[in-house]
DNA sequence: CACTAAGTGAGAAAGATTCTCATATTGGGA
DNA sequence: TCCCAATATGAGAATCTTTCTCACTTAGTG
C-alpha cells in the first residue's frame, strides 16, 4: 500500500459518519498537502471495491460513503442530520421475498437504507421543541 | 399541465422500465421535436415530487428513473438486463426495526430495492445456458 | 540491482444536471 | 373577452462531480 493511501485510510478513520470525496480530501490534505483528489478518488474506488466503504445516499449530487466495520454483507442506518453511520443487519422481509417469487425474478443483490435521527440528534431535537 | 409535460408524460408511459432523462428526452422528441431537455428535467422533477416516479438505481453516473402506477409507499424490484421495473410492497423486517430501536434511532424514511432477473430474462438466460 | 506493475499529481476531459434569460403560455378573475 | 401574475419553455452557458491522460515515481519481486 502506497504511502498516500495510508493516509487516506487514517484521514478516513477520523470521519464522523457519511462523507463525500471531497469531505475526504479536505481532511486529508489538512495533515498531508499534496494529495490530489484525483488519489482520493482512487483510493475510494479501491476500498469500495474491497467491502470497506459503502454508499449510503447522495447529498447535493455528491456520494456519501461511509466506513463499514463490517465487511460481511450488511445494511445501514444513517443520520440525516448528523451524517452518523450504523452498520445494521435486516435480511429481507418475507414480503418481499414473496413479491419477487410471484413476480418470477430472481434477487441476486438488494439494498436496503434506513434514514432518520440518531439518538444524539433526536435528544437535541427534543430539547429544542 | 402544459402541452410539453403532456407529451412527455405520454412518452413516458411508453417507456418499459428503468430509464434516464436522456433516454425520455430521446423518445420525446422522436414524437414532438423541439422539447428541451431541460423541459425533461423539469418535468421529472415535478413527476417526483408528486410520486408519480422514483429512483431506482443509476447507470453509468445517470440516474435511473422508473414510473410508479403507485403513489403510495412501495418498493422497487429491478431487472438488470432489461431495466424493468415492478413496485413491491415490503415492510422493513423486524431486525431492522430492532437494530433501529437499539440505536436509538427514529427512522423516518427507509429505501429498500432489489436487483436481478425478471421471468423473462431469467428464462432467457436459462436458454443460452 | 533491474524490471514490471501499480500508484501519483495536475490538469484536462467527460458527463449529468441545473441555471440564466428572454420569450411564451396558462388560467383566473374583472 | 382581455389582462395579469405566475409558471413553463428552449437554447445554451455554467456548474459540479467524477474519470481520464500523461509523464513521472514508487513498490515489490526475483
Amino acid at each position: 500500500m502506497s504511502a498516500q493511501r495510508a493516509r487516506i485510510a487514517e484521514a478516513m478513520l477520523g470521519m464522523p459518519g457519511a462523507f463525500t470525496a471531497e469531505d475526504l480530501h479536505r481532511r486529508v490534505i489538512e495533515v498531508t498537502p499534496g494529495i490530489g483528489l484525483a488519489t482520493v478518488y482512487r483510493a475510494l474506488a479501491a476500498m469500495q471495491e474491497s467491502g470497506a466503504i459503502a454508499t449510503v445516499g447522495d447529498r447535493h449530487g455528491s456520494t456519501l460513503l461511509a466506513r463499514c466495520e463490517r465487511h460481511d454483507h450488511h445494511h445501514h442506518l444513517v443520520c440525516t442530520e448528523c451524517g452518523s453511520v450504523v452498520g445494521i443487519d435486516c435480511p429481507l422481509g418475507d414480503a418481499a421475498l414473496i413479491s419477487a417469487e410471484r413476480a418470477g425474478h430472481l434477487v441476486t443483490r438488494h439494498e436496503i437504507t434506513l434514514y432518520g435521527l440518531c439518538a444524539i440528534c433526536r435528544a437535541r431535537a427534543d430539547g429544542d421543541a
